[in-house]
DNA sequence: TTGATTCTGTACCTATAAGTACAGAATAAA
DNA sequence: TTTATTCTGTACTTATAGGTACAGAATCAA
């Protein structure tokens, strides 16, 4: 009954991604985002919403994205030790720029003070609650293969800290081996 | 022989640390600078250079502010652990928001997409690179102090990390009981 | 006091980027 | 085929922010 969309919003957003994830929010243009995806302005704007609104759906996909693969990966089974590593392991990608870009989409929107959008925050929380949440299922489920004393609940959140810490790191030493070493030295914790 | 400067650089460099760091190097403008130092514009370019040149010197004063105080802690005699537990404990104030900022403005640099400056890269780089030092150093150092197979280079980048983690999570929540248990249980990595 | 010199403040220029008005194109129903 | 409806592309408006021209003020040396 009316003109239908020429595009697919998945893939506006998938290439949007990728701009935001390169330069950073505040640095990308709608005009960048128009000339990559091949969508003229007004299209955005009525598919999405003004810039914040995408970002918001980019970075919900995103955050979206990471949690289905960690929800499979922290639910194999075998010792808990071995899928919190593979879970480590996975985002060696993120470090080493072979995606493209450096780091994390989700730290470097958390770590941009320019970024003070209330739902944003929330976004970003909830996706750290959830990842945290995560592993600390697992931890408390296989605790007995731990020794005594072990307590799942801190190192659940030390293990985010490491994780929030290599994808800090990301953006200077893309160096895989180094990585890979931090991560062996940390599941000693997990013992 | 001429009209001397109206205003100390050291103050005005301070004043644009607290402004940089809330907002972030994009999202700050030279006209809320300008408002909060009392400085006008022309005035900011001729004592430092554009926006860029103002932050690199901002960085750069953040960086051997932290760095002084770094080595004056990690030099301090005793074992080793007690040193870099007071290291990291030294960051808590950055993670709280008790400095009225949150987190750590390097690495909040760090993490920005738009700051491809060379010379602001390089600047983060070799801040990284001289506090890893001081923790190696200090690790190598007393390496007789830990058990057999205790890597003091493996171990500095470790701690390295979970300082980044520990202050790219500060823009989220600011428990710092959860923050000083994380520190404890990583110090078990120091045996 | 005078003059050379450098700083300061106002007011401006310019570029960029977010957001939109509007005319025309594409579709489905009638 | 006609028409209602929604999408698309061009071109525009507007605001903001980086950077600067220029006139006047403040200092020190002579």
């Amino acid at each position: 009954m009316a003109r239908p969309r020429s595009f697919d919003p998945d893939d506006v957003l998938e290439i949007a991604r990728q701009v935001f994830w390169q330069k950073g929010f505040q640095a990308t243009s709608l005009d960048e985002i128009t000339a990559a995806s091949g969508i003229a302005k007004p299209s955005l704007y009525a598919a999405f919403g003004d810039k914040h609104a995408l970002f918001l759906r980019v970075l919900d996909r995103y955050h979206d994205g990471i949690l289905g693969w960690a929800e499979r990966t922290l639910a194999q089974p075998g010792p808990a030790r071995e899928a919190i590593r593979q879970w480590l392991t996975g985002f060696i990608p993120y470090c080493s720029g072979e995606k493209g870009q450096r780091g994390c989409l989700s730290i470097n929107s958390a770590t941009d003070g320019s970024l003070d959008q209330a739902a944003l925050r929330k976004s970003i929380e909830r996706y750290n609650r959830r990842l945290e949440e995560l592993l600390r299922t697992r931890l408390r489920a296989d605790r007995a293969q731990f020794k005594k004393g072990f307590d799942p609940d801190i190192t659940a959140h030390t293990v985010m800290v490491v994780h929030a810490g290599l994808m800090a790191l990301a953006h200077q030493t893309p160096d895989s081996k180094q990585v890979k070493a931090v991560i062996e030295q940390v599941m000693g914790l997990l013992a």
